[in-house]
DNA sequence: CCGTTGGTTTGATATAGATCAAAAATCGCG
DNA sequence: CGCGATTTTTGATCTATATCAAACCAACGG
């Protein structure tokens, strides 16, 4: 497993705005975050963009590009992140070698579909209210999981980025955002959130229509 | 390559309606379609569902359930098929062997990533006719790929299940099928397409807002 | 400390698509 | 071949969210 640690030899840092890697850009590497987040998004002829994810530390970024060598979509930090770059070939040379390395490796593509789903459901079938409440408890599990508060936390994103990725417009998240905060579900402060009543929260994405 | 053979010795056929995996099962195998199409479906707790994609001969499905060992969706055949099933201990043994394998294992989970990309741009900022437009293009290039006739084909699946897929109610997309044939792009006849004016079809997509 | 700037909130109105409903076409089966 | 079941089309209406617009607020630089 140490073996690993050569190939993760090199990190980097950014700033907000900072591109990690473009659309169009050759692919070489994946990139594990190390701290920071980033978004990622998909830039379409006409202009429109489209966020198709927020990515936080100890997650993995750049999976679209093994496909066609390039890629696809950008990738932009959101504050102050250190990276680390896992070069692709020589990811697939040990994998070979290390079983173990070859499953996690597979399980973090499998990870990335099953999210990707995830997703299509809820721009799919969910009310702009459902896909905030997902977005909020999404967050809070990652937080979580990372051993950070759960129930408070500071938004990285402006309401513009977080309504491409719900497929929302700013103003439909910000009025989501109040509402949920006058039912005293939650209380916002701009990008402070306290999750205040976990169990409304989650009672928001069953409420069928 | 001829090693890959004896793993997809077991072919398995289905018919309209059957499951070739359900949420839930285990996994054990992805699976190769030879012949037919199915459908994928996420089922949420509410009994909402949503279709995740159309599958068809020449494509692997069940990527999503390596990161669980789980199923996450289900898949239901549209009609007569027929299935190579692919054991993925075995592949992952093979993968190791054959670096060529590896590869080609790594672009096609990597190519299902961008797909499911694609569609969250669709379901996030295209409107239903654009929407519409880009499923039959979608549709009419991957018959081509399989040298079939890339302006006419029968569509397996039905307007709900069109609808579920796209993010709209089955009455959207009839409209909008109705509204490309009295614009002379499409001729629709229930499940008989003819592009008339793939041009045209394809205008619909960069018609920005 | 104040003016500028970019992001956010809130209000008023418009609209794409959902919903409800019924007719029409197609399919499956005895 | 004909009848019931299913799917599709079409119409009328409703509604969630988009759009447009303005006020508000916090951060930043001079």
């Amino acid at each position: 497993m140490h073996k690993l640690d050569e190939l993760s030899r090199l990190k980097r840092s950014f700033s907000r705005h900072d591109y990690l890697y473009r659309s169009g850009d050759k692919f070489r590497s994946l990139y594990a975050i190390h701290s920071g987040s980033f978004k990622t998004q998909i830039l379409y002829e006409d202009g429109r963009e489209q966020v198709t994810g927020f990515q936080m530390a100890g997650e993995i970024i750049g999976l679209d590009a093994i496909s066609t060598d390039i890629h696809t979509c950008e990738a932009v930090a959101l504050e102050e992140c250190e990276v680390c770059e896992l070069p692709f070939n020589k990811l697939e040379i040990l994998s070979r070698e290390i079983p173990a390395l070859q499953r996690h490796l597979h399980k973090i593509m499998s990870r990335e579909i099953v999210r990707d789903q995830g997703i299509m459901l809820l721009l799919g079938s969910m009310r702009a209210e459902e896909r905030l409440a997902a977005f909020l408890l999404n967050l809070s599990q990652r937080f979580a999981a990372r051993g950070l508060p759960a129930t408070r936390f500071q938004l990285r994103m402006s309401r513009q980025e977080i309504g491409s990725y719900l497929g929302l417009k700013l103003e439909t998240v910000s009025r989501a955002f109040s509402h949920f905060q006058s039912n005293g579900i939650i209380s916002v402060k701009v990008r402070s959130i306290e999750i205040v009543n976990l169990a409304d929260l989650k009672s928001c994405l069953n409420s069928t229509r």
